[in-house]
DNA sequence: ATGAAAGCGCTAACAC
DNA sequence: GTGTTAGCGCTTTCAT
């Protein structure tokens, strides 16, 4: 019966007055497979988690869209499931190691528990972490190159001339991107200054308040500002025309992921772009299928994308050349 | 050992020590209960679903964190499922119809199988449909009054003496926004005209390119944007800058929703506001607690949020009130 | 206080 | 070709 209904009857050895019989006898019943029988017998769920840290940020959303498309393609569902703090995560990787999920991406931030990471490599959970690489993590991992990201965001700032170039970033983010920042600051022999980086919620609304708050004592006033994320950097568009400021010809801005929001932003939103969201569904399916992965810890490259928000005209664009070579040291 | 384990022996009867050597000897071996097993046994899986038509757009993503925090409260789980077309929903409800979830949030748009909803109140599963009452729906839903909306918001736009006032839409939205629009425009003696009415895809670039194109014929030329959603008006905003018109002093734009990126946007957008998350989560979980409902299709009002993008300061705001007075036919 | 056994709904293997 | 059966991992009831 099950065989019919899974619509391999034919393959099988199954009358056709047989198989008819039984499809309209299910229809009448509205007959649907219980779900949680089916994947206990089955010892597999046909489903891909994806623990993501918010929705808010639209970032997420894409990646999301990337990886329902490829799953779909393999007759695998799409389960997200929000963490936004340490319990949901850990909430939301007991579930996949409970059964709901044959493979899991990890987005969320928090990390809490690394045991129950070293779980899903033991079990051979399809698995890939996001931006957590090294740490003598046993799971598969994908990153960006977030230092070099900072990197060339603000050595393009510098390059325009900006001497006082702040940088808004996320609570507790022990970042790459921070790093690439300080290390342009440094190599143009321009002083870090600890009250040009000012830490802040990743929402539209923290990118708005950091920024007003910056722009605020007119002494320390920065010229540039290189954000945490097009969020953030969307809220600080917002927070400079609070406070008086044009962009980019009183203030230029750069963001990070290259979102779709970055390029409908009014002004539009230079950007540090990359395909993370790709490589992670590559390498995800790539697991599931048994086929062999490039490398466990796979760093996804950087580039700048140059629209308006800092006044570089696309002519100018050499000197994202420049430093996408300068980059690879 | 599962009395042990789900916190209740020493309820029941188990010795101190024996307690002890259950647990450390499930630590031991990484014990994680499976989850196909125990649902199937308990005949419910504690677990929400939201069945989302995408993440894109931030309201959604704003709706499905409120779901998680009263969710959570009561020991539940929340499961997002994206479905971007008909058979992405048929899906999604078939999963829920097979017992993956306890109860269910239908804000997709497609609504394909008429039967799988029937199904859904059969089985008396909780479910909440959102803006589709009527069409002789067993189960209970919430909508917004879409006509209302679109009705204060075109009126807004006549009050501040625009003549000339497009709507821009989403493809095949048989939608009360127009219906209220088409009525503002007729008490106000303007006559509706068909090309001032566009389709489009939901998304940011769909909204610049129906602005764009709008405003690109000099002649049939608006003077402001009635859009479907905050998304579509954010598109406006960036199309209207792409064709060098300035908001709110050539181009005046409302937006639906209120989303956070509404009030964040340059300028920030006048826009109808609502709280169907509210009444949706509350809704959810009276039914889920087993408590009465106040009614099987609930309406929730709207009213007009006004900032910058109509040009329109707080000190007009009498005729957002007066606007409310009347619409309250 | 503890162990044994039945059965949730399904599928796959096997006997007819 | 078709009917029967064991067992997936768990909880709960019933003996011990």
């Amino acid at each position: 019966m099950s065989l019919v209904l899974s619509g391999r009857g034919d393959q099988v050895r199954v009358a056709a007055a047989t198989q008819r019989r039984i499809i309209s006898a299910a229809k009448e019943l509205d007959y649907v497979p219980n779900y949680a029988a089916l994947s206990l017998r089955r010892r597999s769920s046909n489903v891909v988690t994806v623990i993501s840290p918010s929705l808010e940020n639209p970032f997420f959303a894409e990646a999301i869209g990337e990886v329902q498309d490829a799953a779909i393609a393999r007759k695998y569902s799409t389960n997200v499931v929000i963490a936004r703090n340490v319990t949901e995560e850990a909430a939301a990787i007991a579930h996949v190691l409970a059964g709901t999920a044959d493979a899991v991406i990890i987005a969320s931030r928090y990390a809490g528990d690394e045991g129950a990471l070293r779980q899903l490599a033991t079990r051979r959970i399809p698995s890939v972490v996001l931006q957590r690489r090294g740490e003598d993590l046993a799971l598969p991992s994908v990153s960006v190159d977030l230092e070099l990201g900072g990197y060339i965001a603000t050595r393009h700032l510098i390059a325009l001339g900006h001497r006082r170039i702040a940088h808004i970033t996320q609570h507790h983010a022990r970042d790459g991107r921070r790093n690439g920042y300080l290390r342009a600051l440094c190599e143009a022999g321009i002083a870090a200054e600890p009250n040009l980086i000012v830490e802040t919620d990743n929402t539209l609304a923290g990118g708005s308040a950091a920024t007003r708050s910056l722009l605020t004592k007119r002494s320390t006033s920065p010229t540039a500002i290189f954000a945490y994320n097009d969020q953030l950097a969307c809220g600080a568009l917002h927070g400079a025309r609070r406070s008086g400021r044009r962009v980019p010809d009183d203030l230029a801005v750069v963001g990070f992921d290259n979102t779709v929001s970055s390029a409908f932003s009014t002004p539009e939103l230079t950007t540090v772009a990359h395909e993370r969201n790709r490589f992670t569904v590559e390498m995800l399916f790539a697991m599931i299928d048994g086929a062999p992965i490039p490398a466990l810890h796979q760093t996804v490259p950087v580039t700048l994308v140059i629209r308006e928000s800092c006044g570089a005209t696309a002519d100018k664009a050499h000197k994202r050349k420049k430093g996408k070579n300068d980059a690879k040291r």
